[in-house]
DNA sequence: TTAACATTGTTATTTTTTTAACAATATTTT
DNA sequence: AAAATATTGTTAAAAAAATAACAATGTTAA
């Protein structure tokens, strides 16, 4: 195993993007392509594309760009774990179900393989093939299964009463998409996400647009 | 107005999230807060959450810290405009009704006033108070109701149409949730969200997290 | 064969973002 | 009344990220 220089976090970031990029170009039976354009397909620019290629070690050619399959290979070492990571869903509502349909079979390293809810309607069913539990089971099945990850698509009066039962279950990396920010142990690594954040954001440049427009 | 110099990308992000916790804590009764009650509960440094309160221009009282109602009032000046903005939902399937559910009601300057769908099934029913029409009506809702912002929640596969459609109607930001990244012109702002990508990069932080307990 | 060209790889520079440092000061305690 | 304390506001420094510059080089064209 070769010895990976810490990557900036946003590098990071852009290798799983660079990685969605290239597969969709594999399935057009594209074999090689250039960095500019990557950098099209995201909204990078080439340098930034040639310089994350740079950090994790890996050189195209001259006049041919990057051969696909083999950055994706590369990428698929950096980011992912060799036996591959399980995942958890819980809440099973509109949200959560969307989540595991578009999961579902896009990666092999990843997978979601159980999902917990409370409402007696949901448990003990099995929606797009993952398997629904009640939410007492949490701990039982986190452990017997070994799952690390888990996404929390619970109503927000929920979240920090989960969070916690996550963090007791042993669980190394939560997605929170609840509205209610939540606080986890400095071992556990958590990430939010919300929609309206997106939205105010493009709701200020939107208006900023009009004002430069009348300027 | 006061003339407000341009602020830094990620504050404006972070006064989104602000307003959204302090929201928070105004349905708790509480009048004032103290810049690190702020950042814990944003896992934010209490420096910073300064930094962009004095970017903002406002001031805090020394042993109180700010005044909740005040800031919020200062950061929807900010970054709502004054007349509201009007958003509309292409694609009312899962994540699209999740979306709709979760931003009814909680905003009052921005609003999802139309859904579009080409399901006969969905179209010209009414989703949580939202109608919705068929995707053929697009150009003419958006003109006539005048929305200036679009959330993408269709199939990857219809993305670069429907996104070629937006902006054929006059749409100036797209929040595109398909798997499938989009080009728009420089006049209209963009955010793509890959809910993988975020998985990706936990899993990465995973992953070295366990390594360095092997260390 | 040589010149023009397009592209990569890498170092240097600039810009953006975060963090640190610390003076100022109102409040509480002694 | 003086000292201690907790907090803000702001400038300075550091760190991270993005961009620019450009040499190297294989390919194509003249
Ligand atoms: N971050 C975003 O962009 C975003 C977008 C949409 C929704 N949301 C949030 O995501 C959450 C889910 O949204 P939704 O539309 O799917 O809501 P939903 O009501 O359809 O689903 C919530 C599910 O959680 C289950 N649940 C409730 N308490 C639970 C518990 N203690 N343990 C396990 N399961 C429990 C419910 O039975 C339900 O099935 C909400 O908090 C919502 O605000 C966030
Ligand atoms: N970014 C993320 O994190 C994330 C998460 C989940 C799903 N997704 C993506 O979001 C999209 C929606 O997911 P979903 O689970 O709601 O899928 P879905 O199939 O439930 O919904 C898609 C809807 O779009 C409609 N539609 C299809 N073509 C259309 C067109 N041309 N115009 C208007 N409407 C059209 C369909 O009738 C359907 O109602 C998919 O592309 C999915 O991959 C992204």
């Amino acid at each position: 195993m070769t010895i990976m220089p810490k990557l900036p976090e946003k590098t990071i970031e852009r290798l799983s993007q660079y990685r969605r990029a290239l597969l969709i170009c594999l399935g057009k039976n594209k074999q090689y392509i250039f960095s500019h354009e990557l950098a099209g397909m995201l909204h990078l620019t080439p340098v930034q594309v040639r310089r994350d290629i740079m950090l994790i070690g890996y050189s195209g050619t001259l006049r041919q760009g990057y051969e696909i399959r083999e950055m994706i290979a590369l990428i698929g070492k950096i980011i992912d774990s060799e036996e591959g990571l399980k995942v958890a869903v819980i809440g099973l509502g509109n949200l959560g179900r969307a989540m595991i349909s578009y999961f579902n079979g896009k990666r092999t390293k990843l997978s979601i393989v159980a999902a917990f809810d409370i409402n007696q309607e949901k448990v003990n069913r099995v929606y797009a093939g993952v398997p629904c539990y009640h939410i007492d089971m949490l701990s039982k099945i986190i452990r017997s299964e070994n799952i690390p990850i888990a996404i929390m698509t619970v109503p927000g009066d929920e979240a920090a009463k989960v969070t916690e039962s996550l963090v007791l279950a042993g669980i190394k990396g939560i997605l929170n998409y609840t509205p209610t920010p939540v606080n986890v142990p400095a071992n556990t690594y958590l990430q939010e996400y919300d929609m309206i954040t997106s939205l105010e954001k493009i709701a200020y440049f939107v208006k900023q647009g009009n004002r430069e427009e009348h300027i």
